[in-house]
DNA sequence: AAATTTCTGCAATTCGGTTGCAAAAGCCCT
DNA sequence: AGGGCTTTTGCAACCGAATTGCAGAAATTT
């Protein structure tokens, strides 16, 4: 946390506990919920923070909510800002397709490509069985 | 429009027509400041509605709006609802990467994929050149 | 053309995200 | 440890985009 230049305060300590209990890719309400003491906007600020700092990744999934889970870089794949992610239109959660990488596919012309995401939409299976 | 179960009204004709006077991913916004005269609920009802009935696709790219375009079945590339996009985080454009289908990659455990984005964040060239 | 259904505009609401401000907590210096 | 400065936090309010309720208009059916 200090090696991005990030101080780590109490809450945010516990904010970070807070995601590591996810284990996969969270929306800001859904951490909110899961302390209910912690106020929004902390949270938010601090998510944004970390996002800045490169310890979170953000993208959209079509949820609506915005969903955040941990670079790369943080540890539990690859190296880059690449993503493969499968959103269930049912219950809206997000889940990491882990090892893969996404492929490379070529941009507009002179367009300057910063990251790519590679999202999945569908059913999840515990929403198909039922 | 009638084979996919859409009463052609006046005005979703009109609006049809409008979004393919864009020819790329479009805003509800940007459509509804395209003809200022139908209401906003009028042109968000017909896309849902086009949505539904597989007129159209619509995905979030990261720009905070959710962008719809044709669905490739309609024409203009591919056969299945797979995609590729380029968005850029200055300007908020989203550009059809046109003819290249997204390649295929695993998803989790009895997930039922029915729709795959492939999508990239950067900067354009009209942006980048200013 | 009367009855029924669908569509449209308007106004209001929801929802997620974001900000301004004052109090609280943390940091640094003596 | 105490005082002064900076950063962080909570609260309340705000914002933009999406969405809904309702009543009148338009289209469809009989």
């Amino acid at each position: 946390m200090r090696g991005h230049g990030v101080r780590p305060t109490a809450l945010r300590l516990l904010i970070v506990k807070g995601i590591e209990d996810f284990g996969a890719p969270f929306s800001l309400d859904e951490l909110y919920r899961h302390f209910a003491t912690i106020d929004r906007s902390t949270i938010f600020r601090a998510l944004t923070l970390f996002e800045e700092k490169n310890l979170l990744h953000s993208f959209e999934d079509g949820s609506g909510k915005r969903k955040y889970c941990f670079s790369q870089a943080h540890g539990h794949h690859g190296g880059s800002t690449h993503h493969i992610h499968a959103t269930c239109r049912v219950c809206g959660r997000t889940f990491c397709v882990a090892p893969q990488s996404p492929p490379v596919v070529d941009a507009p012309d002179g367009f300057c490509v910063e990251n790519v995401d590679f999202i999945i939409t569908g059913v999840c299976s515990s929403c198909l069985n039922r």
